[in-house]
RNA sequence: GGGCAGGUAGCUCAGUUGGUACGAGCGUCCGCCUGAAAAGUGGAAGGUCGGCGGUUCGACCCCGCCCCUGCCCA
């Protein structure tokens, strides 16, 4: 450039944008990029993965009104996803946009990954061949017996899983043996990693956020939700161990294996749905440091946008 | 019109050869949650056992009538 003024670096707020599936957090992520001069980051687990664009509710490039889209179709769907390889990409992509002075807008409705992402979070290391050891410890003693061993190594952290919770028994018994030391596995404070951050959120009343679950998962199946699964299972998404898990694919999968009919996959994926929001409700609920405005509230984008403003005023000298 | 099967939790169905429904799965509600998080996991609330009458110390289980559903015969 030839005009060498260096700008003095502003603080640069990283927002995210939180809330249930289906609430409308898309659009309000896009009107609030383009009114902060921001790029979008997605934080939705299953948006990662490569052709798992219907049932993700995707947004199409030509909907993007332009904007960069960060961290979506990373992964191919044999690959598994984790939240600490996310957390990495998406502090990275944030770091990198903010120091252009352009504020990263997150978007998801991937709770965990949010706070991995905004708050102070550290997980330990992990090893595939020391976890597929327990896994089979596991597998060939069942979860009760392994939480019994565990309660023996690190008597903390069997206190706080169940002993049914065969997965998490072995995620503590992976971290003891690789760390050497106690897991203790406890969510951390809410605490932001940057004060300049902020979290919106969506809020809507559960009738008719259950009616618009209904209506977008009938939407995916006619827009050809099968097609997409059938496609995608020629590239491996049965053998994903995320990705096969997702709603709507584990479903659509079970119709395409003879196990449900079309109808009954799509009752069974608008209930998954409704399930899923209520786990992010008891998420969200526990965060009081979400500001939250009505999903429907016409002025919208403009009221989160002067939250944000605010925010980054406040820090500022 | 006759015959058969069935009417038990919101749904699908167990069950007691008459002695307070042990119900189960799913759904619903509430909670937990550190490398699978759209995942994983714990708990709770739900029932005049189709209706009316009878037999009996006592009936959801026995008898009669009625209503409803499905199938079959005419």
């Amino acid at each position: 450039m030839a005009c060498s003024i260096t700008l003095v670096p502003m603080a640069v707020p990283i927002v995210a944008v939180v809330g249930f599936t289906a609430s409308g957090k898309t659009e309000l992520s896009l009107d609030l990029a383009e009114r902060l001069g921001g790029e979008i980051v997605n934080t939705d687990a299953m948006q990662v993965y490569r052709g798992m664009d219907i049932g993700t509710a995707k947004l199409p490039p030509a909907e993007r009104r332009g904007i960069p889209h960060h961290l979506l179709d990373r992964l191919s769907v044999r690959e598994p996803a984790t939240v600490a390889e996310f957390q990495g990409w998406a502090r990275a992509v944030s770091a990198r946009l903010r120091g252009n002075g352009t504020v990263p807008v997150l978007v998801g409705g991937s709770a965990l990954y949010t706070r991995a992402v905004l708050d102070r979070f550290e997980f330990p290391g992990t090893d595939d061949e020391v976890r597929a050891r327990w896994e089979a410890e596991l597998e060939s003693v069942g979860a009760p017996a392994l939480h019994r061993r565990l309660a023996g190594l690190d008597a903390e952290a069997a206190d706080r899983i169940r002993p049914d919770n065969g997965r998490r028994i072995v995620r503590a018994l992976e971290v003891v043996e690789i760390t050497g030391r106690p897991f203790s596995a406890s969510l951390p404070q809410l605490e932001y990693v940057d004060p300049l951050s902020i979290q919106v959120g969506l809020e809507i009343d559960r009738p008719t956020l259950d009616s618009r679950i209904e209506q977008r998962v009938t939407a995916m199946f006619e827009a050809g939700l099968v097609d997409e699964v059938e496609r995608l299972l020629d590239e491996g998404l049965a053998e994903g161990r995320t990705a096969s898990r997702a709603i709507g694919y584990r479903e659509v999968m079970a119709h395409l294996a003879g196990e449900l009919t079309l109808d009954e996959a799509r009752k069974r994926t608008v209930i998954a749905t409704r399930q899923f929001a209520r786990r992010q409700d008891s998420w969200f609920r526990k965060d009081p440091r979400i500001h939250w405005i009505p999903w429907d509230d016409q002025a919208r984008a403009e009221r989160a946008e002067a939250m944000v403003r605010k925010i980054g005023q406040a820090d500022r000298p």
